[in-house]
RNA sequence: GCUCGGGUGGUGGAACUGGUAGACACGCAGGACUUAAAAUCCUGUGACCCUUAAAGGUCGUGCGGGUUCGAUUCCCGCCCCGAGUACCA
């Protein structure tokens, strides 16, 4: 027997003392340091990067935090080489907006935020390695940011080789070919030029022409533009028509913009998703996102010559059924091609459109509107003579702007005939119905359809695309939903763009001259004329002379690559690169990352882009950044309500009458604090001191007790709802708080924060504390060997944990884990041999208790982090007995014990032969008598 | 509308490949200890029926069907809730 007199082992659990002294060793041991030389295999676990509010952390952030830390943790008791960092996404909105108001420096909050975070954080018993933290804002960080942008800048994607390279090669076969054979991802309007010509190009005409084919790129285009916010944002930053951020009005505009071409990547991004192992609805989402579609461009040329109309078509073998061509009302054709006559009705129905919010026009999908102009096209094929109409169901940023209508397949367009009397034409003899709706079936044979009739839709469609390329007019084409991303934001607090202009073109910046810092500026507002915020910057210019780009980079720009950074040591940091490339070479990429699924469309797909464009120029080896995603739930608020009762006008009185009598009075419900109430059970005495005008309120009780009612909404101060890890851990502790979370549901899962249950999981850590200790709380730990069943029930939980946290089914871990420490209690075990394993195997859930009886139990401080997780041992968990369960007709009708040596036909022999299941014979023969070896035995009669 | 999730006790949830539905925990009820309270421990707790009790029976995983010796799990049809997306030609 040991026995330990004074410190914290002879109380009770004092999870307050144990916490903070761990937490503290950790730090100054640097327990957590990684290093990027290992014999042992790597393994990467990344969480989504927080951006810093100055709200602070609320009990929902740390939720994918822990379940990640409880895996890096995990992964180190099974021998790997962990990275587990952590750092911040701290360039955005929320510290420009309140540095609007106040005039404070944006650096100044952030700072402040980050270290509330970084407080609250460490209280929760993260193993992160904060040697290698990242802070986007930090300019030793968006230097890289920087140097990235520049490396887009100098680049161009090569169709033939399918990958980005340097923008020089172009430039090389500009000089030796001119522009004939390459295949490039480029704006629409390049040029096509012989060698002499390039080589006669004079600098900014050379310049002019391969910003059209640059990854990154200056060019005039329709932007998302938020008033209020006073800056553009990318499709992904728009919800609904209005700006995600603060929900203001979106408008469209025309402005000489920062873009990325990541349409480039378009195909490579929707292949990868096949590589890696991601949820699958993200998945969806990114492919809804780049929304491949395979068809036909088709030219129509307009009746009276000159010029045409060119449509995107995924139905090219419906063409014989075209009645009429739609454009969108911004189509630049419209103006010529409106005649006199329905000049009026065109410019009433755009004015009309125009009039209508993006929201209004999205909404309203029922209604169908549209004008004629007059003029005609031509089918390609037959020659039919085809009214062009406008409509705004024709979106001028999807394919040409333009569509040809075929009634009889597309409901939209047939809905458009029957409201403006067009013909309706039927195309295939397997369409049914078309006088009430179209059918887009592609079954039986073509009819009215010229030389493809008696075709089938397989037959036809190559067909169709080789007569089309034969009379040059049309062609296959591979349609993308997905735009060029604009890259450009009119704020201050976000990364400056290394460029500067000379001749009204765009220069890169030396490398040498990175980071380009932030200058001071006096506001944080546009200045009079409209410039971003940068433009208030005196004496900001390049050589002193040139005016420097004042759009900084949007907010995803340093989430794109971040976890690259993690990769640098603090000293590897000091070289010459983001990362060293043997640093990136061993760690590769991230094995486990885990976050929002918010992110979607946003950082995890641009994040792909990027890393695709670094491993294209070498700079990084893995096609695809995330292995494996883990999206965790959201935490949702659970508000708890009072019910004052109202007087006979209606008038609040002081009264409140607990949930289960409120029908009994007329009352008003009132959000309460939930921090006050307690299992639903509002605490009277901190109510009266919740507001000075509930000092003298009176209750009306059930049983003793007031009752509120629950509702589950957003967590928002407003409601108050919100519950702090901070309060939690106080009153129970962070491995209580760590365990909680992970006990409330699966990870995946969204679901509202409750406490309901809390208390559960902290009286299980004191029995658990219990089994190491007498009733004096001396510790006191037996050397004997252990029985059977202390074998078996450590054996149990060493299995059970290594397949939950394989599965991420941390949730069944915890519920696991509360059995095996009810069945030891129950044996009265204090064993060594099973106690010391079961602290390594709990280790990742509880860091701080199992920290601290790992030291009690006489081991070396801080070496648990990295012990050996137990080898589970199947022999310890052999029954020789199973209590069969005895179905009749499916119907567990009772237990028997037999032993598992035994063969089916032996079990069916001794089953019949039971007293009990001869009385459910009720002395018939059985029909069937089905028995599976140690799971089931059910009889048939 | 389309796509993807999800419907299990009073509550959170468990049941991993079709094999004892409701583990574990909360709550609730009763009891022990205590002058008392807190803490702790013990017992019970899906619904209904029968019974003094022991025991037993019927129903039961959103609804309706199907496959199977056996279905929360597989198949078909429907209802409800949540998320994403939306005139994408």
């Amino acid at each position: 027997m040991y026995f330990r007199t004074p410190s914290i082992s002879t109380m009770d659990y004092q999870y307050k003392e144990i916490e903070k002294k761990w937490q503290d060793f950790w730090a100054e041991n640097q327990t957590y340091k990684v290093e990027n030389n290992s014999e042992k295999p790597k393994y990467y676990v990344l969480d989504m990067f927080p951006y810093p509010s100055g709200a602070g952390l609320h009990v929902g952030h740390p939720l994918g935090y822990i379940a990640s830390d409880i895996f890096a943790r995990y992964k180190r008791l099974k021998g790997f080489n962990v990275l587990h960092p952590m750092g911040y996404d701290s360039f955005g909105l929320p510290a420009e907006q309140y540095a609007i108001q106040t005039g404070q420096h944006p650096a100044l909050t952030t700072e402040q935020n980050i270290s509330t975070y970084r407080r609250q954080l460490d209280q929760i018993g993260f193993s992160f390695d904060w040697s290698r933290e990242v802070r986007t804002s930090d300019p030793e960080y968006y230097k890289w940011t920087q140097w990235i942008f520049m490396q887009l800048f100098n680049s161009w994607y090569n169709l033939e080789a399918e990958k980005a390279e340097p923008i020089e090669a172009l430039v090389k076969r500009f000089e030796v070919t001119g522009s004939a054979g390459i295949k490039a991802v480029s704006d629409e309007d390049v040029l096509s030029f012989s060698a002499e010509e390039w080589n006669s190009f004079s600098e900014s005409q050379k310049q002019e022409e391969l910003l059209k084919y640059r990854l990154t790129y200056l060019k005039e285009s329709t932007v998302n533009w938020c008033a209020a916010l006073g800056t553009v944002l990318a499709n992904d930053e728009v919800k609904d028509g209005v700006s995600e951020r603060g929900g203001y009005p979106v408008e469209q505009k025309k402005m000489m913009q920062w873009s990325m071409r990541i349409t480039a990547y378009a195909d490579r991004l929707l292949q990868g998703l096949d590589t890696i192992d991601w949820p699958e609805p993200l998945k969806e989402m990114q492919r809804n996102w780049i929304g491949k579609s395979t068809g036909a461009s088709v030219v129509f040329p307009l009746e009276n010559g000159g010029g045409s109309i060119e449509v995107f078509t995924t139905r090219v073998d419906t063409i014989f059924g075209v009645s009429f061509l739609v454009i969108a009302p911004e189509h630049e054709l419209v103006t010529s091609l409106t005649t006199s006559e329905q000049k009026e009705e065109i410019e009433s129905y755009i004015s009309q459109t125009k009039k209508k919010s993006e929201l209004d026009r999205m909404a309203d999908t029922k209604t169908v509107s549209g004008a004629f102009t007059g003029s005609y096209a031509l089918n390609p094929l037959d020659g039919t003579k085809i009214p062009v109409w406008i409509a705004d169901y024709v979106l001028a940023g999807y394919g040409t702007g333009a569509v040809m209508a075929v009634p009889s397949g597309d409901q939209r367009d047939f809905l458009f005939a029957k409201h403006f009397n067009l013909p309706i034409i039927q195309i295939l003899d397997g369409q049914q119905d078309i006088e009430h709706q179209a059918d887009p079936t592609k079954e039986g044979k073509y009819i009215n359809s010229g030389f493809i009739n008696g075709l089938t839709h397989q037959e036809a469609i190559p067909a169709l695309i080789s007569k089309l390329e034969e009379l040059n007019a049309g062609k296959a084409k591979i349609q993308y939903r997905m735009r060029d991303a604009i890259f450009g934001r009119q704020r201050y607090w976000g990364e400056p763009v290394p460029v500067y202009f000379k001749d009204g073109l765009p220069h890169l910046i030396e490398e040498s001259e990175l980071p380009l810092l932030l200058p001071e500026v006096d506001k944080y507002l546009p200045t009079e004329t409209g410039e971003p915020p940068l433009g208030r910057a005196t004496d900001w210019k390049y050589n002193g002379e040139a005016s420097y780009e004042l759009s900084t980079m949007p907010g995803w720009a340093g989430s794109s690559w971040y976890w690259y950074r993690y990769m640098a040591s603090a000293e590897d940091r000091k070289e010459t690169a983001f990362a060293p490339k043997t640093v990136i070479e061993y760690w590769k990429d991230v094995d486990l990352y885990i976050g929002g699924s918010e992110h979607a469309t946003g950082h995890l797909l641009y994040s792909r882009f990027w890393n695709k464009f670094l491993k294209d120029l070498g700079y990084v080896v893995e096609e695809e950044p995330f292995k494996k995603l883990i999206n965790q739930g959201m935490i949702q608020g659970r508000s708890n309500f009072v019910y004052r009762v109202l007087d006979e006008e209606g008038k609040g009185t002081n009264r409140f009458v607990s949930y289960n009598l409120k029908d009994e009075y007329k009352t008003t419900p009132l959000h309460v604090d939930v921090n006050i109430v307690e299992n639903d059970v509002l605490d009277l005495d901190r109510f009266k001191k919740f507001r000075a005008e509930f000092e003298n309120a009176e209750f009306i009780l059930e049983n003793g007790k007031y009752v509120c009612g629950v509702e589950v909404e957003k967590m928002s101060k407003s409601k108050f709802n919100v519950v702090n890890p901070d309060d939690i851990i106080e009153r129970y502790g962070a491995d209580t708080l760590r365990l909680y979370e992970m006990f409330l549901g699966p990870l995946e899962q969204s679901k509202p924060w409750n406490t309901n249950g809390i208390e559960g999981v902290f009286k299980f850590l004191r029995k658990f504390w219990k089994l190491f200790h007498n009733d004096k709380f001396e510790l006191s730990i037996s050397d004997e060997e252990p029985t059977k069943a202390e074998y078996k029930a450590l054996h149990k939980i060493i299995r059970k944990v290594e397949e939950d946290i394989e599965r991420f089914s941390f949730n069944t871990s915890v519920s696991s884990f509360m059995i095996c420490v009810n069945e030891l209690q129950e044996l009265k075990c204090n064993k060594r041999k099973i106690l010391q394993d079961l602290v390594i195997v709990l280790a990742p859930y509880a860091p701080h208790i199992t920290e601290e009886l790992w030291s009690l139990l006489g081991n070396r401080s801080g070496a648990l982090s990295y012990a050996q997780y137990p080898k589970f041992n199947p022999d310890y968990l052999v029954e020789d007995e199973f209590a069969y369960p005895i179905s009749v007709n499916g119907k567990m009708r009772m237990n028997l014990n037999i032993s598992l040596t035994l063969e089916a036909a032996d079990i069916e022999k001794l089953v019949l032969s039971n007293e009990d299941v001869q009385k459910y014979l009720d002395g018939k023969n059985p029909k069937k008598v089905v028995v599976v070896k140690g799971r089931i035995v059910n009889i048939v009669i």
